[in-house]
RNA sequence: GGGCGGUUAGCUCAGUGGUAGAGCAUCUCGUUUACACCGAGAGGGUCGGGGGUUCGAAACCCUCACCGCCCA
């Protein structure tokens, strides 16, 4: 038998492994099996997206309980996908266009546009797919489906159809977040707050009614004080009880608006008076509709100022406005302070820059199921990993508002919705037959335009759970078994998934257990750099998964991302452990190599307990141990525990201590006992490799392969039985003399583990039964 | 303001009531046929502060501080 080369060398074997894996259909997932069903799907990640960290980590874990789950008689499928990232893909191409062409996506028209995001997505999507089977995921790429594939396209438009037929989906010129840059509306989950230092300024409104007697307001946005049509105060608030029903001068574009009064102000905040701008921001526009204010919009779409009233202000870019407002205030004697303030503005989660309220026409989903999705998980119908998770998902859930699922984008669902051509084209149609929603366009299309928006992306992945699968499919496999995804996700797709699946009845029966969307949610922990950074493109922290795979191999770069991956926790990256990984790996290759050394192994070795070393029942009883934690974790989802006490079974347990004791046997004179050494080497092997295949699929089938320890993929062996120890007389104190051995706690002897340890003017002397 | 998570060796982290642990890093020794991507050994911790429960607390309770996240 040809010697094992020294050191595993990863790139010749991974490869390898994964071809042949693909070439015998090992992923394939059959639906007619009888054998039972696991089920995942993938969250899919964007498709001009590139393996990250992240996606590493995350893969890994579906990975592992998808090998898992084969090996103990599964019928696996493992759904992958990609989501087509509607504003996200079509700004990283408009960027592109920008550069190359100096070309608007409206210079080219939407056809065309669409045209050139296919082009795009054609040269560069696609490519985390080749990546995660670079790392050994082990997904049934046959079923491989896109939000955009035809049929998911289908299934969309009929959920909208079917929603808005329900009375859930409705238009309405309502008040929403707007991104500026992107220049479309984004749903409230997309905005994030963050503490900004501005400027708290104090400005003077004369009174109309009592010339020189001025009302002072505090304000961080001076730029939309032509956009004020009331001023107001709390009705228990003295201090200018005398005033309601009056009128003040509004300072720029100067006009009348009346001084009204309004449970939702602050006394205590500023002066106690707000100026009620009801066209930019959601709280005005409550009060504004409460007194029937007129709403005066001032703001582009673009967030530069639209007011021909302030030729000064006019055209300018909405923060230049601010100074540029303050200014005119101040050479008007209209600004009595200013002071420096801190408080949260909204960001769009896309651009990165500050939200503008701002009123329009767009399309609301009403959620369902809001109540039956709070109990599957309180009731735990569907478990939360870490449970803590449940209490962030019902905050959500019971305070949910509607959720805007329109944007105004090309790339991505059309919305399947058409008004009637009208002569008056400035007017938006509002009755019902002046809109038509339907799968198909309606009969007569020349008097119809279409909606030129699209839907929100996540209005397409909240159907993921199922629209991926066929009828037979979903016969088998829905409701899935697990997901595992980020947290930050958790309202974006986890909780609208549970709804979807609670809503639209994709099950068996009506059943609410065949139609939740899965029964286990493992949220993992994100990933920082060592610095606790969350790891950037522009920070530049971020390494390429690629690259760790070209220097640790992809088994070690699994195995050690999962040894520090703890339950739901932020995990601090630090290369070292990866490197950690592959010395593990490399550990694992020699021992096998040592026991390959002293020839063939026997697949099914015979243990004779009479026969047995101490220090072999002292391994035996370690293994039966780590089988038994490493199934308790399992359980928990505890991944992190379960590589470590593999980690520590395989380098201390069995290299460190049994291998070194065992050497005496097998350089030995006694045939029984260097046989019976070599069969607890076999059984220990072939067990050890079991457990490991799902962290390191790639090394451990190399080896299986290699010692003959089975005829077939180790990937549909079944996980090790436990060594069965009951018959031997005294394990307790017989493991009790080995620990003592171990300790160096014999007394008179001088043990040894390694014969490296060891002095040259010392003896060694092993203790046999 | 409300909620959640964290604080253990220089670093990254385990450790759910019973003698403080691992890996890395540091120092010493060792190339003797599984492995230097290795082995043997050493030093290094008032377990964030304070209080309480207990025979006994890193762990349980209260409180404070700091870091991070989510929601308003």
């Amino acid at each position: 038998m040809a010697e094992l080369p020294k050191r595993y060398d990863p790139k010749l074997v991974e490869p390898k492994w994964y071809q042949r894996w693909m070439e015998n259909r090992d992923f394939v997932a059959n639906p007619n099996s009888s054998k039972p069903a696991f089920s995942i799907v993938m969250p899919p990640p964007n498709i001009t997206g590139v393996l990250t960290l992240g996606h590493v980590l995350n893969n890994t874990i579906q990975d592992i309980l998808a090998r898992r789950a084969r090996m103990r008689g599964f019928e696996v499928l493992w759904l992958p996908g990609m989501d087509h990232a509607g504003i996200g893909t079509q700004t990283a191409v408009e960027k592109y266009l920008r550069r190359t062409e100096n070309k608007t996506r409206h210079d080219l028209g939407r056809e065309e546009f669409l045209r050139r995001v296919l082009e795009w997505q054609d040269k560069h999507g696609g490519i985390i797919i080749e990546q995660l089977k670079r790392l050994g995921c082990s997904c049934d790429w046959s079923r491989q489906r896109y939000t955009l594939d035809d049929a998911y396209v289908a299934a969309v438009q009929k959920v909208f159809v079917d929603l808005y037929r329900k009375g859930l989906i409705y238009r309405g010129r309502r008040m929403i977040n707007w991104d500026p840059a992107a220049q479309t509306a984004v749903s409230d989950e997309e905005v994030i707050s963050k503490p900004q230092k501005g400027n708290l300024y104090f400005v003077r409104y004369e009174i109309v009614e009592e010339p020189g007697r001025f009302l002072e307001v505090a304000t961080t946005r001076p730029e939309t004080i032509m956009a004020d049509t009331a001023m107001a105060f709390h009705p228990g608030d003295k201090r200018y009880a005398d005033l309601l029903g009056k009128h003040a001068w509004r300072p720029l574009a100067r006009e009348k608006i009346p001084i009204i009064t309004d449970e939702a102000i602050d006394p205590a905040f500023g002066t106690g008076v707000l100026k009620v701008t009801p066209a930019h921001d959601a709280l005005d526009f409550e009060i504004g509709q409460r007194h029937n204010l007129p709403i005066v919009d001032v703001l582009h779409p673009d967030g530069r100022i639209d007011c021909s009233a302030v030729p000064e202000l006019d055209g300018l870019e909405r923060f230049g406005a601010r100074e540029k407002a303050a200014e005119l205030l101040q050479a008007r004697g209209a600004l009595a302070k200013t002071e420096p303030y801190e408080n949260n503005v909204g960001f769009s989660d896309r651009s990165d820059v500050p939200i503008e309220p701002r009123i329009s026409e767009q399309w609301f989903l009403r959620y369902p199921k809001t109540k039956e999705a709070l109990t599957v998980v309180r009731d735990h119908l569907i478990r939360f990993f870490p449970p803590h998770w449940e209490k962030v998902y019902a905050q959500w859930l019971e305070n949910i508002r509607d959720w805007c699922i329109s944007r105004q984008v090309w790339w991505g669902h059309r919305i399947p919705a058409w008004y009637r051509k009208s002569q008056n084209t400035s007017s938006k149609p509002q009755t019902d037959d002046e809109i038509y929603v339907g799968v198909e366009p309606p009969a007569d299309a020349e008097n119809w335009t279409q909606d030129q928006d699209t839907l929100d992306t996540w209005f397409s992945s909240w159907l993921w759970a199922y629209e991926t699968m066929d009828v037979e499919t979903r016969k088998k496999f829905y409701p899935t078994s697990a997901l595992v995804t980020a947290p930050d996700i958790i309202f974006f797709w986890v909780a609208r998934m549970i709804i979807a699946g609670l809503e639209f009845k994709p099950g068996e029966s009506d059943r609410v257990e065949d139609n939740i969307a899965f029964h286990d949610v493992y949220f993992t922990g994100l990933i920082r750099d060592k610095l606790g950074r969350k790891m950037s493109k522009s920070l530049g922290n971020s390494p390429d998964p690629l690259e760790l795979i070209d220097q640790y191999g992809a088994d070690g770069l699994r195995f050690g991302l999962m040894r520090i991956a703890p339950r739901g926790q932020d995990i601090r990256f630090d290369e070292k452990q990866i490197e950690e990984g592959r010395n593990f790996a490399t550990k694992l290759w020699n021992v096998a190599r040592f026991r390959q050394m002293h020839g063939p192994s026997d697949a099914a070795p015979k243990i004779d307990n009479q026969t047995l070393s101490i220090y072999a029942l002292e391994l035996l009883a370690r293994l039966n141990e780590t089988i038994d934690s490493i199934e308790a974790a399992y359980r928990e989802y505890q991944f992190n525990t379960v590589a470590q006490r593999l980690y520590d079974f395989v380098w201390s347990d069995y290299c460190d201590w049994f291998v070194e004791a065992a050497k005496t046997e097998i350089f030995g004179e006694d045939e029984t006992k260097k046989k019976s050494a070599l069969a607890v080497m076999d059984f220990v092997l072939s067990a050890t490799l079991r457990l490991l295949h799902p962290f390191m699929p790639h090394i451990t089938e190399e080896l299986w392969s290699l010692l003959g320890l089975g005829s077939d993929s180790i990937q549909f062996a079944a996980p090790p039985e436990k060594a069965a120890l009951d018959d031997v007389s005294d394990l307790v104190g017989k493991r009790e003399l080995v620990s003592a051995i171990y300790r160096n706690d014999t007394g008179g002897t001088q043990p040894a583990r390694s014969p490296n340890s060891v002095k040259q003017e010392d003896t060694i002397y092993f203790t046999h039964r």
